[in-house]
DNA sequence: TACGGGATCCACT
DNA sequence: GTGGATCCCGTAT
């Protein structure tokens, strides 16, 4: 069943980490590409350093932040990768969640092609590992880019629905890639599921 | 398995 | 003009 908009209406740690396990879905024209959400990471706007939107800044990039809950912020990293956020809090609250990891459920030939240029039994073990195992390797394996930013989760092209009822424990630590942070750096946003595969950095 | 550097470009200053 | 919520490959251990 697809999330709606007031699962996503809530405090965004909470999201973050009731987004694991749950299934991310985009549908490229009838072609399903899911996977499992195994690491997030939160972003707590105004007075999280680490976060775009630090202190009400409110440029063009991130103004999709300061929307309605329930859509995607994606922007461009390193000038080569998309980064897949989910929108969180009530519109004018700019908190986001990001998607760091999932396992591939549905789709897997695609997302190989996708990634590598090849199909999953043609991958090598290292490719395989690797397919999916963070935010810029998960948006290319899912074919998500700047076309998305904004897109409505509510919608049927790019949604998350809820996975099976599984038992997991839930890592709670700091977050990968923002040393520039200062005291945010530190602060424990970052939450995966113990054990699994595919996520990023353990 | 771990570290270091290069790739690449748009948003922001 | 600067630098980043990253990834990949080479080299070394």
């Amino acid at each position: 069943m697809k999330l709606d908009r007031s699962f996503y209406n809530r405090n965004t740690l909470i999201v973050a980490k009731e987004l694991l396990g749950k299934i991310l879905v985009h549908n490229i024209d009838g072609k399903l590409l899911k996977g499992k959400i195994v690491e997030t990471e939160g972003y707590l706007g105004l007075r999280d350093k680490a976060a775009h939107s630090y202190g009400g800044k409110k440029t063009n990039r991130v103004e999709t932040m300061y929307g309605d809950p329930g859509r995607a912020y994606v922007y461009l990293i390193y000038g080569m990768y998309y980064c897949l956020n989910i929108v969180t809090e009530e519109e004018g609250s700019p908190e986001a969640v990001l998607i760091r990891g999932v396992e591939p459920l549905e789709g897997i030939d695609e997302m190989s092609i996708n990634r590598f240029g090849k199909s999953y039994h043609q991958l090598t073990k290292y490719q395989n590992r690797n397919l999916t195992n963070g935010p810029g390797k998960l948006s290319m394996a899912f074919n998500i880019d700047k076309t998305l930013d904004k897109e409505n989760l509510c919608r049927n092209r790019l949604y998350v629905e809820s996975g099976l009822e599984e038992d997991f424990n839930i890592i709670e630590t700091t977050r990968i890639g923002i040393d520039y942070a200062e005291e945010a750096k530190d602060f424990p946003y970052r939450f995966y599921i113990e054990g699994n595969p595919y996520v990023s950095k353990l």
